[in-house]
DNA sequence: TGGATATGGAAAGTAAACTTTACATAGAGG
DNA sequence: CCTCTATGTAAAGTTTACTTTCCATATCCA
């Protein structure tokens, strides 16, 4: 799974820290997400839609058979 | 968060198991997603939504301060 | 009446998302 | 050079998604 997080982000000139007050997370959670360690919950990936103005299927981009969980 | 898994697998005319196997998951999970007794990972989703080839979210509905995580 | 099928759901365990704390590094500007 | 700010990342702990096993119930039909 990728996402397109950093280049968002930074397009809209926020600090990771900034975007983790307002989705109510923690700036690691914002970090990890970005550099890939992990996939967000779907709740999580509602929430990133609904800032960014975005479809959650816009920013995540979903790999088939990379046989993730 | 709610969601239309129910309706849509009997639509399709396919039974909580098929669905699992199809999803490689298991029955119990299609069953909780059904009954909402959790949400999916996202993952989960985006299978989910392939399968019914629709979105994530026609599938699901967020809903804002439903203060879930 | 009986067995077979489909679903609901609980219990216990594993895996993955997320938190808090902590430290390290790189760049900007004094 | 020093310090401040933004980011990377790791470790340990909690919560939640998911598995396997199990039992209960309802319906269908021979």
């Amino acid at each position: 799974m990728k996402n397109r997080l950093e280049q968002l982000r930074k397009e809209r000139g926020i600090k990771q820290e900034e975007l983790a007050a307002i989705l109510e997370v923690s700036r690691q959670t914002i970090g990890s997400l970005e550099n890939g360690r992990y996939n967000p919950s779907i709740v999580l990936a509602f929430k990133l839609a609904k800032f960014f103005n975005l479809s959650i299927e816009e920013i995540f981009i979903y790999e088939e058979d990379s046989d993730e969980k």
